[in-house]
DNA sequence: GGTTTGATGTGAGATAATGCACAGAGAGAG
DNA sequence: CTCTCTCTGTGCATTATCTCACATCAAACC
């Protein structure tokens, strides 16, 4: 049984019994309705109807189908409903991705989104792996780095993550503070796992601290910090997730070159659509208050 | 939702991943499944899938329209299944109608016949009123008379039901039997209701016997031969029927001037369903001791 | 790094479906 | 009985749809 669209047009004369009729309701030539009953019989083998001067009378299988293909219609509507309403509405899931180190500011956006929205179900994923958008592992990405090209990612600016150098405060009341660059020699480091790590301030470390004195390495920014907050030695987190714990210490004020643009990345395809777009306009509300300026 | 094509075709991308997949187990070309879902997400407003250089991958609403589709594959199936097949199958109903007088003929045939079909329903229609073919009141009709040349039906003669005038034993004793034609005068007759009747012998009673001396009319064939039974009169009826009752004495021979020729008519719709033919068939089977000859 | 493979898009010609116009045939009204 | 109206059915012109061919691109594989 193809031709699916046949099968809705001997549906529509079942229902109303002529010819004429169904093919003004479906919005057709009475020649095409006829045209396709025959070849649905043809195609069965089997006649759907008894064909009189007055109209199409459905024979036993014209009922049977008649029955089978009401149903289809009632579903294919409910479908169309749920589909078409589902465009303009935020419920099911909301799936966002992000490099592990955002989750401290993403995580409190996120719960007040899903409060906001009671059908919603909210899923973060962070890991090793890019999640990929092109394959519908997400709706909304956070990327940080070089402008993604991705050809059919939309991708928007969302702000500039200051980075800078910190120790904790027993780190500092042993070695003191590094007046300069200069004095990094003297000191111990904490740096990412990945040598080819192409975030500015990895590269600024791998110029300017010798690699021997880069003696904690973990390719997870929480484990760098905590192993800052141990007194292991001096390294780079964000600013705003500096401020959230006690007892670290600014190295050095943060420089613009060391900053980590975020961008925030759609699927073209899911861009538009009302749940992205509320959580793309939520996200920028409440992240105002982490811009520098 | 209209063109249930296109749902058939999103559907079948959504189950298989790619467009060039679909394309082939559809057997289209595959510009031609990309225009199809093109088409329904410009219609619905919502996108479907997520375009990736590695196939289709549904969103939420294809996998909705995956579900539902993938109901209506299953529930066309099964219906085109029991449509091809019952096709070839004796069940459901067999509607017969012919002229009242025929019953005793036609009845136990038709009992025979659905003992032979256990899913068979057997009605049988008769009636003032012509049921008609055309409209689906009934599979097979058994007429008198003339050819019908109804455009749409099927027609084959039946047999010619031998037909000739019959009295009652208490009326032969009363008043003895007409020599010939001539005596009629001198004899009482039962006839037909409508004057304007077509049968033959009809016509011949309306020639030959005075119209004074048909002292009983009847539509009902069944209540002629009661009548007859009943010493009323001279009637015709059925050799057939008369030979089933006590008490008949025919008054002259059958001539085949007032045989009424039978057919057995069917709709050209339903004429070459295995039901149908079963049943065309078997009627004929039993009705081979009717003949004449 | 180059090459191959298998996928999605897109424009132009071929093909099939559609619409149009008219014929034919009952049913019902006057 | 005729006239009219409605519905089915069919040949022909048109339109839309599909196929074909080629371009493009990403991933996998040597």
């Amino acid at each position: 049984m193809e031709h699916w669209d046949e099968v809705r047009t001997a549906y529509n004369v079942a229902r109303i019994g002529t010819v004429s009729g169904a093919a003004e309701v479906l919005g057709v030539h009475h020649a095409t309705v006829i045209r396709h009953i025959d070849a649905l019989e043809e195609r069965l083998g089997v006649k759907l109807f008894q064909r009189h001067a007055r109209g199409y009378t459905p024979t036993e299988a014209g009922n049977d189908l008649l029955r089978v293909a009401q149903a289809t219609d009632d579903q294919f509507s409910q479908l169309a409903g749920r589909i078409k309403g589902r465009g303009n509405e935020v419920s099911g899931e909301l799936v966002v991705t992000s490099v592990g180190g955002l989750s401290h500011l993403l995580v409190p956006v996120l719960a007040a989104f899903q409060e906001e929205y009671a059908g919603l179900t909210v899923r973060y994923l962070t890991g090793d792996r890019l999640f990929r958008l092109e394959y519908g592992e997400a709706h909304v990405a956070v990327r940080a780095g070089a402008v993604p090209d991705q050809p059919d990612n939309v991708v928007q600016p969302f702000f500039r993550q200051e980075i800078t150098p910190y120790a904790s405060e027993a780190y500092v009341a042993r070695h003191g503070l590094p007046e300069s660059c200069k004095d990094f020699g003297k000191h111990r480091f904490i740096g990412a796992d990945d040598p080819k790590s192409r975030a500015p301030f990895a590269r600024w470390m791998q110029e300017n601290v010798p690699a021997e004195n880069i003696i904690f390495r973990s390719g997870d920014v929480h484990a760098q910090r905590r192993a800052i907050l141990s007194g292991v030695g001096i390294g780079f987190t964000s600013v705003l997730q500096a401020a959230e714990v006690e007892g670290l210490v600014q190295v050095v004020p943060p420089k613009p070159e060391w900053a980590a643009p975020l961008w925030l990345v759609t699927h073209m395809d899911l861009h538009r659509t009302t749940k992205v777009q509320a959580f793309l306009a939520f996200l920028k509300d409440h992240s105002k208050a982490w811009q520098p300026e």
